[in-house]
DNA sequence: ACGGTCGTTATTGCATACAATGGGCCGCGT
DNA sequence: ACGCGGCCCATTGTATGCAATAACGACCGT
């Protein structure tokens, strides 16, 4: 059995953070790439090989297979070239992608606060407070300077993943973890700008915290999606002047010897 | 290579009616197994062996651990007995998934309508045709006796797909694509009842197109919405009485020598 | 008769071998 | 110089081998 040298390289230094040691092979890997593709190690338009994968992971290319298999089915990677022989790269991001999630996003997180809204007081309350603190860290976050990237972009995630968590149905949770994680994606990059914008988001949050407490599902339901569709603005405004987010051709080629 | 004598069983019979040569062997795999398993060939609890469907589909198992590995991603199949060697079983038809399916076919379809109801009054015109032509077609074939069980699954799932397609958004229709064969397998078992009614839905079906057709997007939500929710009401009042729709234990065990 | 323990074997997990294919590069011809 | 054709190699597609393991059954003890 030939080990490669180097082994695990990529899994290394999130391993640390997260404590990944559950998960077959295969699923690590589809979130060790996911992650590379999400926080943009591995950029858009990118070629994505099965072999380098292998050996960047350390293992081989059979479990790579299938982590590449449910990453094509999820979106995040595509086929160029479409013979039988099919090339795999990162997917674009695109305003119009932008558009098309932060509206997917709202009604999704619509259909899921509404069941929350309707839980009984003091499961609200206690959800109620976590929001709270949550989006205060979040504010207090911003205005630190320099900005704790990592930190605001776990936060945001934290904050709308908190009350979805709290929904009844395991099947909405599963497609809201699916599409979420596109998402982050230009969430990424949009806090790669440092005078991106927190503030009219905590504000907007406050009013669905606002609407949850009283238990009006109509008005949580309003509110969220005003906040996806605000949202959806002014993240394309700032999409749309990184240069990186624009797309580009042609890979770098694989070293030649 | 060991080429199994028995190739293609699967493909066979529904080859001819989808003209499938198109896709790769691990892709058309994927929808193969999951065809069986929303057309009920293989039940609820069953287990799902990588040999098995392998000598089955005439292939290695290669393709089919890639196949199967999305199928579990999708919610089909689940891992039984969490060890390493997670044996695959298929996942349970329950009255608590109707809720939650329905809840969010109506969030989506909600979602996807409003943008197809402001499309230009032309484009309109088209669908609402189409739609029309299609709930008479599904409304006549209801009375029919005796009933064309795969004609109704097939016009009922073509009437809502109809619109959804319709609407911009290459995202949304990629995450409706993965929730409506999840709910194909109730409205399978759903036609089963030969005393199933669809008169309730056709009515609806009216509403709907007469708030595409207005160009109401608030109205057509709402039209869509509370379809959904009525036919969840309807779903799992004749579920519940299908004896096979219960949990059943232990899949029948592997033929032994 | 029943429960526990051990061995067998079916089945999965991963690696690797080999075939097929398509793209790129080089060289040749004009 | 430039286009074209053919060869080579990078890369994917599929099969298969081998190791690990958990399920199942048989055997034994009480």
């Amino acid at each position: 059995m030939t080990v490669y040298s180097t082994q695990f390289i990529e899994w290394g230094h999130w391993m640390a953070q997260t404590a990944i040691d559950h998960g077959t092979l295969p699923d690590r890997t589809y979130e060790g790439i996911r992650d590379l593709i999400i926080r943009g190690r591995i950029r858009p338009g990118d070629r994505v090989r099965e072999a380098e994968m292998a050996i960047r992971f350390g293992i081989s290319r059979t479990p790579v297979r299938e982590a590449l298999a449910r990453l094509v089915q999820d979106g995040y990677l595509i086929p160029i070239s479409g013979g039988r022989r099919t090339e795999l790269a990162v997917t674009e991001l695109t305003v119009d992608s932008v558009r098309e999630l932060w509206g997917l996003m709202g009604a999704l997180e619509g259909y899921a606060i509404q069941s929350v809204a309707e839980l009984p007081a003091e499961r609200r309350e206690a959800l109620v407070a976590d929001l709270r603190s949550l989006n205060a860290e979040l504010r207090s976050e911003a205005e630190r300077r320099p900005r704790n990237r990592d930190r605001l972009f776990d936060l945001q995630t934290a904050f709308h993943v908190r009350f979805v968590k709290e929904s009844p149905g395991a099947r909405l949770r599963s497609v809201y973890d699916s599409v979420r994680p596109h998402v982050q994606r230009y969430e990424w990059l949009y806090g790669t700008r440092s005078d991106a914008l927190y503030e009219p988001s905590t504000s907007e949050h406050l009013r669905i915290i606002a609407a949850i407490k009283r238990g009006n599902p109509v008005e949580a339901r309003e509110a969220i999606e005003t906040h996806w569709r605000n949202a959806s603005q002014r993240t394309v405004h700032v999409i749309e002047e990184i240069p990186t987010a624009r797309p580009r051709r042609a890979s770098q080629k694989s070293a030649r010897r």
